[in-house]
RNA sequence: GGGAGCAUAGCUCAGUUGGUUCAGAGCAUCUGCCUUACAAGCAGAGGGUCCGCGGUUCGAGCCCGUGUGCUCCCA
């Protein structure tokens, strides 16, 4: 053993010796045996990320979760990975790129992507390491990647079954366009903000009259794209114009005037420009009215040839020329402040452009069916449950969803086209050549490949199963074994993306939800409330307070400060507080190592201490086992750190503590350390260092490490009269010093302690714990009143406190006084209660018995203060 | 416009089928202590019209209605 301990836990170094033991010892490694096996499947970050406060929460539950279960005998299995994350992981290549000067479109499909397997060889997967640095106790073995060989497989064969099944399908629909990435995002993927925009009204002159009609609209620049007019069929100030038509101003385009009820009448001024090329209800409208659709934009969201004006302009450098020119041509009649909700890329932060593309679809009605049962009927728990709600409504309501996008970096779309454009749907070309000779009676021709990917989450739907290869190597050992996996712990953020979207691909392929449970986390703010988000800088540099605070305490102050269901408010002295806990429980080791080093061969009767603190922790284990399976993860650890804090190291191990360089009993020693090994096999699945180093310090030579070691499970409940017992002790000890504090008895001054008590046995064995603990020199039991004494009365018993100090009395018999009163008024409305015969009728059986001891309790107590009263 | 949720101490939150020994915890605050494990600490204390109004009930922080304020999701 260690003699010499550092002044404090030392985290660094502890962090680094422990981890590496751990995974030298595979601790975190499984493989399917004859346990229960317990399984989590990471989200897996984007392979381009980087920690911040989000995965931290995030993992860190997850690894509370999987090292608890560990504890408990399951076979607990983590896995990790990355997802391929198109989008973002081809910005980071281009932008890449673009800084060696070179430009993507001077590349092959073949060369980008080999630039981009260079970047994530080299740049991806950083997170991973970073999470190492958590503590985070994953099976490294296990570590997937979206784009893996398999896994790229698995994800051509699902889109080829499905389209075979008739579920996808290629479609020219409105979509949502990225102007900065070229590529349809879904609707998943679209951020819509409050944002401020100018509303323009401008005037259209209508054929053959002098009349205009004025229309509202925040996109002056779309107007050359405009069809129609539309007012509402029911306006009477527009009535007359029905079927007439309008010219488009600065470019004199004829287009009708329609009607329809989808026009409200009083916003703007109730006439709508129709521009079904660029809004997705125009685009309905068009439809219906058989419309002209004119793009008057380019994919980069510069204006088209169509658009006849502002040529190669950028959309909002002609929305401010245009309104220039609107105003100077006597059309703008007038401009208003306007506030709306505009969509941005998820991506990228521009601002999304519906957009007309023939894009890949996958059908969601029937394949939405069992995925919504399964939430429903409870197969699969929501935590908080009420995004059932939420999960519900989507569902219910869900939508076509757009699986294509114009990217190389991804899955590429298994689709093939021959001169005429005929489309082909194979895992490759071999089979699509096939397969298209077989439909054609011929070769194709010049038969290429689709160039776009999947979306992102075309691959991570798959991604519980087919970490386990369930779907690439159907029925193997370990999908059978670890699937379904039992809890998944994400953002609400996604639940549509993902959740939802990994219980359909589940039911479809696996035929099996892929978890029993959802919990999702809380967004995690700054102490104002705020998200955290770069431009407003309030990210905390989260490996940096990993190397100052340690990483258990990081755990901990993230942890602390987020409520089961809620959001998390970040403040730093939430990991201030867990590095004092840190500190303190490194003291306790000290103390206890102290008293090794005296040990002698002094045998005791267990004192009352020992006796309660092991009720207490049979009484605390089962709460927190309550709280965990709840997911109030939050409070397990408060009670935890109080057991710990107040329970362990303030009352228990100071009524235990030997005087001054006393020795400690042998036995006593043996519970107390026994009792802080279970303390910190409670402790350890929320702070993994520390409470290993405190177990391997407490003892030489321990068979198992605490990583490894399996909890005990009580085999009676807590004894609730020793707990009492030791409540009441509590109050004695605090109500005593509460005196001395008032009478501003110095802490090295000594009392003398008289106590009257109808229950002397109560007593039994606490004398010297309550002389230690109130400084008194002796404690006497009396029947009679102790004059020049202090009173106070505490539970069924009077306390009379005598010092070198005089007392002053007023401010007692004040007390005294209060009390009573409150006592009485008490009394007054348990009496009442009593009195009313409907509540004697109505209440239950025990709840008149508990009124009746309450009654008698208030009596007693308002005897012995009048007493006391009486005598001063 | 549709839907969901929240409102309890200065702050962040608990509060189980309604039962005044039930108004709680942590942090923050105040007072006294460098007491031989710990000042990153010890001991003690103060602090609330449970958002407003109305209802159900013998009894409401809890149930119902309504108003106000805030948050989130969807269109």
């Amino acid at each position: 053993m260690n003699t010499a301990l550092s002044k404090n836990f030392e985290h660094q170094s502890a962090e680094q010796k422990w981890y590496a033991h751990w995974l030298e010892k595979k601790y975190f490694h499984s493989t399917p045996d004859n346990r229960t096996p317990y399984t989590i499947v990471m989200p897996p970050p984007n392979v381009t990320g980087v920690l911040h406060m989000g995965h931290c929460l995030n993992n860190t539950i997850q690894d509370i979760l999987i090292r608890r279960a560990r504890s408990k005998g399951f076979n607990a299995c983590w896995v990790p990975g990355t997802d391929h994350a198109s989008i973002a992981t081809e910005a980071k290549v281009v932008a890449m790129l673009r800084e060696q000067g070179i430009a993507k479109s001077s590349l092959s499909r073949e060369d980008f992507l080999s630039h981009a397997w260079d970047w994530k060889e080299k740049y991806g997967g950083i997170i991973l390491q970073q999470l190492k640095k958590l503590g985070c106790s994953l099976d490294w073995d296990r570590t997937t990647f979206t784009m893996d060989p398999d896994y790229y497989e698995s994800v051509i064969k699902v889109f080829v079954d499905l389209h075979k099944k008739g579920v996808i399908y290629r479609g020219k629909r409105m979509i949502n366009w990225d102007v900065k990435a070229l590529t349809a995002l879904s609707d998943e993927e679209v951020i819509r903000k409050e944002t401020r925009q100018k509303l323009y009204h401008i005037r259209y002159a209508i054929e053959g009259s002098d009349e205009g009609i004025v229309i509202a609209t925040v996109r002056p620049e779309t107007i050359m794209g405009d069809t129609a007019i539309c007012v509402n069929p029911n306006d009477d100030r527009y009535k007359h114009l029905h079927g007439k038509f309008a010219f488009v101003p600065l470019i004199n385009r004829r287009i009708p005037i329609i009607a329809d009820e989808y026009v409200t009448m009083d916003f703007g001024t109730g006439a709508l420009k129709v521009t079904p090329a660029h809004d997705t209800n125009d685009y309905q409208l068009g439809i219906k009215h058989q419309l002209e659709i004119v793009d008057v934009l380019n994919d980069d969201g510069t204006m088209s040839e169509a658009a006849q004006i502002y040529v190669g302009l950028d959309r909002f450098e002609t929305r401010k020329k245009i309104a220039a020119e609107l105003e100077e041509k006597g059309y703008l009649q007038k401009t208003e402040e306007y506030t709306s909700e505009v969509g941005f890329s998820e991506r990228t932060d521009v601002v999304v452009e519906p957009r007309l593309s023939l894009q890949w679809w996958l059908n969601m009605k029937d394949i939405a069916t069992p995925a919504l049962k399964a939430v429903m009927e409870e197969e699969i728990q929501f935590f908080p449950p009420k995004f059932r709600n939420v999960y519900r409504h989507w569902m219910e309501n869900i939508k076509d969803w757009c699986v294509s996008r114009q990217l190389w970096w991804g899955h590429r779309i298994p689709a093939w086209y021959d001169e005429q454009g005929n489309v082909t749907v194979a895992e490759n070309e071999e089979k699509a050549i096939e397969k298209y000779l077989a439909e054609y009676g011929k070769k194709p021709e010049r038969f290429k490949q689709d160039e776009d990917c999947l979306d992102t989450w075309f691959s991570s739907w798959l991604w519980p199963f087919e970490v386990f290869k369930g779907y690439s190597k159907p029925g193997n050992k370990e999908i059978q074994y670890y699937y379904p996996t039992n809890t998944l712990v994400t953002a609400p953020e996604i639940i549509f993306f993902w959740v939802a979207r990994m219980i359909m691909a589940g039911e479809e392929y696996m035929k099996a939800i892929p978890f029993k449970e959802v919990y999702f986390t809380g967004i995690v703010r700054d102490k104002l409330g705020r998200k955290m988000s770069k431009s407003l800088g309030n990210s905390p540099d989260l490996l940096g307070l990993i190397d100052q605070y340690g990483a258990d305490a990081s755990r901990f102050g993230i942890m602390i400060s987020s409520p089961a269901g809620n959001d998390i408010l970040f403040d730093e002295a939430a990991l201030e507080q867990g590095r004092n806990f840190n500190n303190k429980m490194w003291n306790a080791l000290k103390l206890i190592h102290m008293w090794k080093e005296r040990s002698t061969d002094l045998l005791v009767e267990p004192p009352f201490a020992v006796l309660w603190f092991e009720e207490r922790l049979k009484q605390v284990s089962e709460e927190v086992e309550m709280m965990m399976t709840q997911f109030r993860l939050s409070e397990a650890l408060k009670t935890i750190y109080s057991l710990i804090w107040d329970d362990f190291c303030s009352w228990y191990l100071e009524w235990v503590k030997p005087g001054y360089e006393q020795p400690l009993a042998d036995n006593v020693y043996d519970f107390t350390v026994d009792y802080f090994t279970e303390l910190m096999q409670l402790l350890h699945p929320f702070m993994p260092f520390i409470t290993e180093e405190i177990y391997q310090q407490l003892e030489n030579n321990r068979e198992i490490d605490l990583c490894a070691r399996q909890s005990k499970t009580a085999t009676t409940s807590a004894n609730q009269n020793i707990l009492e017992q030791g409540q009441i002790l509590k109050d004695i000890i605090t109500g005593i010093r509460d005196v001395r504090n008032k009478q501003q008895i110095k802490p090295k001054e000594t009392i003398q302690l008289f106590i009257q008590t109808e229950t002397p046995e109560l007593f039994n064995g606490l004398y010297d714990v309550i002389g230690k603990q109130v400084n008194a020199s002796s404690i006497q039991l009396t029947e009679n009143t102790v004059p020049g004494s202090f009173t106070t009365v505490i539970g069924k018993n009077t306390f009379y406190v005598v010092s070198e100090k005089p007392i002053d009395s007023s401010h007692q018999k004040a007390e005294l006084e209060k009390e009573l009163e409150y006592l009485k008024g008490f009394l007054n409305s348990v009496d009442k209660k009593l009195s009313n015969e409907r509540f004697v009728q109505n209440a239950k059986a025990e709840i008149i018995e508990l009124e009746k001891k309450k009654k008698n309790d208030a009596e007693n107590k308002i005897r012995i203060i009048e007493e006391s009263l009486g005598r001063m």
